[in-house]
RNA sequence: GGGCGCUUAGCUCAGCUGGUUAGAGCGACUCGUUUACACCGAGUAGGCCAGGGGUUCGAAUCCCUUAGCGCCCACCA
C-alpha cells in the first residue's frame, strides 16, 4: 500500500486544466457517449455570447447556474445535452470592428468595402470565439462541442432563410416604408428596444408661428413644417382650426395650416405644435392619418437633405443654434426654457441619439391573422399563449407580468438592419431603377429616399432565383431573428434528414432557457415568437432568469468605473469551483447579486476545507490495517444499496447514526431543491452539512472512534458528498474522486436515500453537543486552572461518553448511575456533574447561564398557555400542535442542560 | 404616465402557499501552539423583520396605507 501524499492545501490551478482535458476526453458531454439507458432527455442550450470580444461576469454566471443545472441531470441518469455556440450580433460586432479599424488605421468600412470589410469582421469574431471557448471551459462547462453553432454559420443560415420565407409566404412578413428608428453612427435602423432613453438637459423653444405659438425640443427639423395641429377641445384654438395663413419661416413664408387631432397636448408647452412627419413617430402618423405629405429633410448621415435649402449638408444637431439664431434675428423666438429636462432617445449600442426617419424596411406583422391548426391565431397570441398555458414557466414568476406587459403592447417588428455583417435578407429585385438602387446601397450609404416601387419583380426564396439582372437586397437581418431561432437551429431545423428529425424530437422543447432577465425580450421573447410559429412548439419549457453581477457598492461594472472583475483572474486567483460558488450561493433568480473578490476568497477557503476533510478521510482510512482504498471498488464495503437502509451495516454509536440520518435527510433536500432549481439553497444547506456537521463534529469522533465502522461511515459519507457537490465544485470534486476506483465522478450516479434516518438519533446527538458545548464553556471560563474533574451520570448505556470524554479534553470521568434527581421531571437521561476548581469567571457564566434558564422557563410557560388554548388547539391543524409540543420537550431539555450547569457553578 | 420590485443583525442576503424563541456568510469581540485544514477551531455580542392600520388562535410572511430606494415599459412635441 502507497502511502497517500496529498498536498495540504487546494491549489486549483494545478488540477483544473488536467481534469478539463480528461472530461472532453472522455466524451461524455455528448449524450450519444453516456452509459446506460437514459430514456429520459434534459437539454439546455446555452446563451450564445456575442463574438464582441471576451467573457464577463454575466457570463460566468450563467455557465455556473446552466453547468450546475447540467452536471445534476447526467448524473441522475438523464440523457443530457448542452449545446455552446457564439452570436455573430450583427450590430455590436460590426460596431467594435469599424472602431478598432478607424483607431488603428484610420479607415471607415467604406475605405474597405463590403467584402474586404467582411473578412476582417470574420478574422475578428474568429479571434474572439476562440478566447470565447477557452474561457468557457475554464470555468467548467461541461458542454458538448462536438455539436457547437454560430448564429452566422450555414446551417444557422439556412435557418434564417427558411424562416424568412415561410412568414413571407403566409404574409406575416411585409415591406413598408414607415419612420423607423435610425443610428446615424451605425448608419442602421434600430428595433423599438434597440432605443434606450436618456434623461437630458435641453432647452425648449417658444417660437411664433404666424398668429400662434408653437412649442418645440427640435427647432431645426421644423423647416418645411406647414401643419399645426391642436387640440379638437382646445377652445384657445377653436377659431383658427381649419384656417390657413402665410407664415414668415426660417427661409421665408410657407403656407401654414391648422388641424385638430387629438395627438395634441393641451397642457404641454402652448397646446399647439407644427409636425414633422418625416421626423417623428407620433408626427408620422397624424400625418398618415390625415393625408399629410412626408418630406425628409435629414438623410441618414445625419445632415440636412437639399430640402434645408441654404442649410443642406450641414448636421441637422449641430445646426440647432444656427437656426435659433436666424429665427432670432427674425424675432420669432418667443423665449427659451433653458430647463427642460426629456428623455433623448438613443442608440443602445452607441447611445448616438436617434434620429426618426423615413424608410422602406421589413417587418413582422405580429398582429396579422393567419390559420394555424384550422384557427385564426396571431403572432402575437401565439407569444401570449405560451406562456399563459404554463407551457412555459418563467422563474422567477414575477416576470410574467413584464413579459406579458411586453407581448401586449408590441408593434410590428423591424428586422431589417443596413449594416453589412450577418444575414442578407433573402429578397431580390429586378428592374433596372430598383436594382441601380440596390446596388448604389451596396457598399455606400443610401442616399435616395426609399418609396416603394410599383415597377419592379419581387422574389423571396430560401436560395437566389434563376435568370438574369436579379439584385440581393443589400440589406441585413436584426442580430434577434437569427437568434430567435436558436433552440431549433441548434438541432438542425430545418434540415428533415431522419437523424435530425430524431433529435429534434429528442430535445426539443428544450428544458430550460436560462439567462439575464435584461434580455427577456430582445432574445426570450422572440425565440416563443419564431419556434410556436415554425414548429407549433414551445422553444422551452422553463425560462429561469438570473440578475446582473454588480460590484462590491451595487454598481454595474463599467470599464469606465473600472470595477470590472474579470472570471479569469477569479479563476486563476482562487480557482474555478469558488468563482462559480461565489456566483451561484447567496443570490436568487432574477436579482442582481454584489460580488466582491472577499467573497471568493471566502469560497475558496471552502474548497479547501473541501479537501482537507477528504485529505483527512482518505489517509485515515488508508492508514488502517484493512486498507479500504485497497478492497476491490469501495462499495463492496457498503453499498449497493444498504440493503433494508443503514441497519445493512449497523451503525454502533450514537454519533455513527446521526450522522447517518443527517446525510440522509441532506441528500432529500438538496435533491429537492435541485429538482426545482434552487440552488443557492440547496449549496447553502450542503456547506452547513459539509462543513459544521460533518468535518466539525464527526471527524473530531472518528479520531476517537477507532472501529472499522468509522472507515466505512467517512467514505461513505465523503463519497456521498463529493457526488453532492460535484454539480457546484466539478473540479475539486474530480480531483478528489480520483483517490476512488471506477468511472469519473462526472458519470456517478446521484445518491439516493438510504433510509438511515434516525430521528431519535439526531435528538440524543444534539443533546450531547449541547452537553459538550456547556463543558467547553465551563473550561473556558476556567482561566487559571484545567478542570481537574468532571463526572457524568447517566441512567442508561450511551456509548458516547468517550467521545464527550475526549472532546471536552477533560481528564478523569466517572460514569455512573443516575440519581433519582429532582430535575428528572423536566425530561433528559443524563446529567453531569462537574466539580471544579480554581475558577474566577464564573460568575459571569452563572448569570448568563441564569437568563438563559428565565427565558426557557418563560418559553415553556407560553406553549404551555398556547395548548391549554381551546381556540389554539381547536383551529390550528393537528401537525402544528404536535410541533409545539415538540417544541416544548425540545426546550425542556435544553432547560435540564442549563439547570445541571448551574447546578455544577454553585456547588464551588 | 403605466407596470414590477426592494426596505430583515455593522455589511451581503435567505426566509416557498401565514405555524420553532427570525437564519446564514462575512465583519466585530473573547479564547485556543488539539498530529485534515490558520484558506483553522471553540465561543460571545448584534434584529420592534422601514412606519401605521387591518384580517387571524397565530403575521417578517396576506390585505390597505405612508415614507424612502431601485428597475422596466411609454411617441409628450
Amino acid at each position: 500500500m502507497d502511502k497517500l501524499d496529498i498536498p495540504k492545501a487546494y491549489e486549483a490551478k494545478d488540477y483544473e486544466d488536467a481534469i478539463y482535458a480528461a472530461w472532453e476526453a472522455s466524451g461524455f458531454f455528448n449524450p450519444d457517449n453516456l452509459p446506460g439507458d437514459r430514456p429520459l432527455a434534459f437539454s439546455i442550450t446555452l446563451p450564445p455570447p456575442n463574438v464582441t470580444g471576451t467573457l464577463h461576469m454575466g457570463h460566468a454566471v450563467m455557465l455556473a447556474i446552466e453547468d450546475i443545472m447540467v452536471r445534476y441531470q447526467r448524473m441522475c441518469g438523464k440523457r443530457v445535452l448542452w449545446i455552446p455556440g457564439t452570436d455573430h450580433a450583427a450590430i455590436a460586432t460590426q460596431a467594435k470592428v469599424e472602431k478598432l479599424l478607424m483607431k488603428e488605421e484610420g479607415k471607415s468600412r467604406h475605405d474597405l468595402g463590403r467584402e474586404a470589410f467582411l473578412k476582417r469582421v470574420e478574422q475578428f469574431a474568429a479571434k474572439s470565439h476562440d478566447i470565447i471557448v477557452n474561457q468557457a471551459k475554464k470555468m467548467g462547462a461541461s458542454l458538448d462541442w462536438s455539436r457547437e453553432a454560430y448564429t452566422l454559420d450555414a446551417p444557422r443560415s439556412l435557418a434564417v432563410r427558411t424562416a424568412f420565407k415561410r412568414m413571407y409566404d403566409d404574409g406575416l412578413i411585409y415591406r413598408g416604408n414607415r419612420v423607423i428608428n435610425w443610428c446615424s453612427r451605425c448608419q442602421s435602423t434600430l428595433a423599438d428596444d434597440e432605443v434606450d432613453y436618456k434623461e437630458t438637459n435641453a432647452k425648449f423653444y417658444y417660437l411664433k408661428y404666424g398668429p400662434i405659438t408653437i412649442g418645440t425640443a427640435r427647432p431645426e427639423t421644423k423647416f418645411l413644417d406647414k401643419v399645426i395641429v391642436v387640440h379638437p377641445d382646445d377652445a384657445r384654438y377653436a377659431d383658427i382650426v381649419g384656417k390657413e395663413f402665410d407664415v414668415e419661416w426660417i427661409e421665408g413664408t410657407v403656407r401654414a395650416r391648422v388641424i385638430a387631432d387629438k395627438a395634441s397636448d393641451m397642457t404641454f408647452g402652448t397646446g399647439a405644435m407644427t409636425i414633422t412627419p418625416a421626423h417623428s413617430h407620433e408626427d408620422f402618423q397624424i400625418a398618415k392619418e390625415h393625408g399629410l405629405e412626408v418630406v425628409q429633410i435629414i438623410s441618414e448621415d445625419g445632415t440636412f437633405t437639399s430640402a434645408a435649402g441654404a442649410f443642406a449638408g450641414k448636421n441637422a444637431r449641430a445646426s440647432r443654434d444656427e437656426i435659433v439664431a436666424v429665427l432670432e434675428k427674425k424675432g420669432l423666438v418667443e423665449r427659451i426654457d433653458e430647463n427642460y429636462v426629456h428623455n433623448l432617445s438613443v442608440c443602445y449600442r452607441c447611445e448616438t441619439p436617434v434620429e426618426p426617419l423615413p424608410k422602406l424596411q421589413w417587418f413582422i406583422d405580429v398582429n396579422k391573422e393567419f390559420n394555424r391548426d384550422g384557427k385564426q391565431v396571431t403572432l402575437k397570441a401565439l407569444m401570449q399563449d405560451a406562456v399563459r398555458s404554463g407551457a412555459i414557466k418563467i422563474v422567477p414568476e414575477r416576470f410574467d407580468k413584464t413579459y406579458f406587459n411586453w407581448v401586449d403592447n408590441l408593434r410590428d417588428w423591424c428586422i431589417s438592419r443596413q449594416l453589412w455583417f450577418g444575414h442578407r435578407i433573402p429578397a431580390w429585385y429586378r428592374s433596372s431603377v430598383i436594382a441601380s438602387e440596390a446596388r448604389q446601397s451596396y457598399g455606400e450609404i443610401a442616399t435616395s429616399s426609399s418609396t416603394p416601387r410599383n415597377d419592379s419583380e419581387l422574389y423571396v426564396g430560401i436560395e437566389a432565383p434563376e435568370g438574369e439582372g436579379w439584385v440581393q437586397d443589400p440589406d441585413t437581418f436584426d442580430t434577434w431573428f437569427s437568434a430567435g431561432l436558436w433552440t431549433i437551429s441548434t438541432l438542425g431545423w430545418p434540415d428533415q434528414g431522419s437523424q435530425t428529425l430524431q433529435q429534434l424530437r429528442t430535445y426539443h422543447p428544450t428544458s430550460v432557457l436560462e439567462t439575464g432577465y435584461d434580455i427577456l425580450f430582445f432574445w426570450v421573447a422572440r425565440m416563443v415568437l419564431m419556434t410556436t410559429y415554425l414548429v407549433g412548439e414551445v422553444p422551452f419549457k422553463m425560462v429561469y432568469l438570473h440578475g446582473l453581477v454588480r460590484d462590491e457598492q451595487g454598481r454595474k461594472m463599467s470599464k469606465s468605473l473600472d470595477n470590472v472583475i474579470d472570471p479569469l483572474d477569479m479563476i486563476a486567483k482562487f480557482g474555478a469551483d469558488a468563482t462559480r460558488l461565489s456566483l451561484v450561493i447567496g443570490s436568487t433568480p432574477g436579482n442582481d447579486s454584489k460580488l466582491s473578490e472577499e467573497k471568493v476568497a471566502g469560497y475558496r477557503n471552502f474548497t479547501n476545507k473541501l479537501w482537507n476533510i477528504s485529505r483527512f478521510v482518505l489517509t485515515t482510512t488508508n492508514n488502517h490495517p484493512q486498507p479500504i482504498l485497497e478492497k476491490e471498488g469501495r462499495s463492496t464495503l457498503y453499498s449497493p444499496p444498504f440493503e433494508g437502509g443503514a441497519k445493512g451495516w449497523l451503525p454502533e454509536t450514537l454519533a455513527d447514526r446521526w450522522i447517518l440520518s443527517r446525510l440522509d435527510t441532506v441528500v432529500a433536500s438538496v435533491t429537492k431543491k435541485l429538482s426545482a432549481h434552487e440552488l443557492s439553497s440547496a449549496g447553502e444547506e450542503l456547506r452547513d452539512f459539509t462543513w459544521n456537521d460533518f468535518a466539525d463534529w464527526y471527524l473530531e469522533i472518528a479520531k476517537i472512534q477507532k472501529r472499522e465502522q468509522t472507515d466505512q461511515i467517512l467514505l461513505h459519507v465523503l463519497e456521498t458528498i463529493l457526488k453532492l457537490w460535484h454539480p457546484f465544485m466539478p473540479f475539486v470534486t474530480e480531483q478528489i474522486w480520483k483517490n476512488f476506483s471506477g468511472n469519473m465522478l462526472l458519470i456517478q450516479s446521484w445518491p439516493t436515500v438510504t433510509g438511515s434516518a434516525d430521528l431519535e438519533a439526531e435528538k440524543e446527538f444534539s443533546f450531547i453537543q449541547e452537553i459538550i458545548g456547556a463543558i467547553r464553556n465551563l473550561r473556558a471560563a476556567n482561566k487559571i486552572e484545567p478542570i481537574k474533574k468532571v463526572s457524568i451520570v447517566v441512567d442508561r448505556d450511551i456509548p458516547e461518553h468517550e467521545i464527550i470524554k475526549q472532546l471536552a479534553r477533560v481528564t478523569d470521568i466517572t460514569v455512573g448511575e443516575k440519581p433519582d434527581g429532582s430535575v428528572s421531571t423536566v425530561v433528559g437521561s443524563l446529567t453531569i456533574h462537574i466539580p471544579l476548581t480554581g475558577l474566577v469567571d464564573l460568575e459571569a457564566e452563572r448569570t448568563r447561564l441564569t437568563k438563559e434558564r428565565d427565558e426557557l422557563i418563560s418559553y415553556i410557560a407560553s406553549i404551555d398557555t398556547k395548548l391549554s388554548n381551546t381556540e389554539f388547539t381547536g383551529k390550528a391543524p393537528e401537525k402544528v400542535v404536535a410541533q409545539m409540543k415538540e417544541k416544548r420537550e425540545d426546550a425542556a431539555r435544553k432547560l435540564f442542560a442549563v439547570n445541571g450547569q448551574i447546578f455544577m457553578i454553585k456547588s464551588q
